[in-house]
DNA sequence: TGGCTATAGGTAGCCTGGCAACATGTATGG
DNA sequence: CCATACATGTTGCCAGGCTACCTATAGCCA
């Protein structure tokens, strides 16, 4: 799979990993990688950034922990990230309805 | 719909709209359209640099003609370019199922 | 006559954001 | 002692969609 064509619809792949339960980086990455049968194999370079940038927008909460001695930063889904959520499925849902419909051969 | 969203989608559906008939970059623009039922309306910036492009991985090929006055270039899909659509079809069905499947809420 | 709209083509340059490459450090197992 | 998994981060590249702009013809309405 083309990985560009993430483009724009990462932030919601991670919001939506977060949703039932925090998680911190690193274990996003193999819950994005779980999730899709293992289709996305995320770089770091695009996780983290992507991560400050969802709680800068005020999307998620982070706070630090230290298990087993290494240092972890949990992110959290914020109610202003619930809602983004559940506004990023709505445009998902009609982004693929137009694109699948464009594509034709329905 | 987040027009940004597009990223690496948009190739896709300029092949697929002249998958039938050769059309010109004007008509494709409303074709996209008219065939996302009005959701997509994308702009000539976007559509003639990406038609060009198109033509020079050679998945189009273009001939100009004048129709009522007007200059017309027409593009029509050639057979590599009808490769790559199927291709990218194929890409469209897994990226729609990996990002649907980790959305959830299935 | 003038002006607006639709039709038709195009370019230059901005900006976003995913990624490669790199840097840092701990724990564990062979 | 070294490789690998775990864990977090930054810098800078670059593709590509978009804004804003430019040109030109045809047709209609006032």
């Amino acid at each position: 799979m083309k990985a560009d064509a993430l483009r724009g619809h990462l932030d919601s792949l991670i919001l939506a990993v977060v949703e039932k339960q925090p998680l911190h980086g690193y274990a996003i990455i193999e819950a994005l990688s779980a999730r899709s049968g293992g289709e996305l194999d995320l770089p770091t370079g695009t996780i983290y950034p992507a991560l400050r940038r969802l709680e800068k927008a005020g999307y998620l909460d982070s706070s630090w922990s230290e298990v087993g001695g290494r240092k972890r930063r949990t992110y959290e889904l914020s109610s202003a990230g619930r809602n983004a959520l559940a506004a990023h499925r709505q445009e998902w849902r009609t982004f693929a309805k137009v694109v699948s419909g464009v594509l034709g051969e329905a």
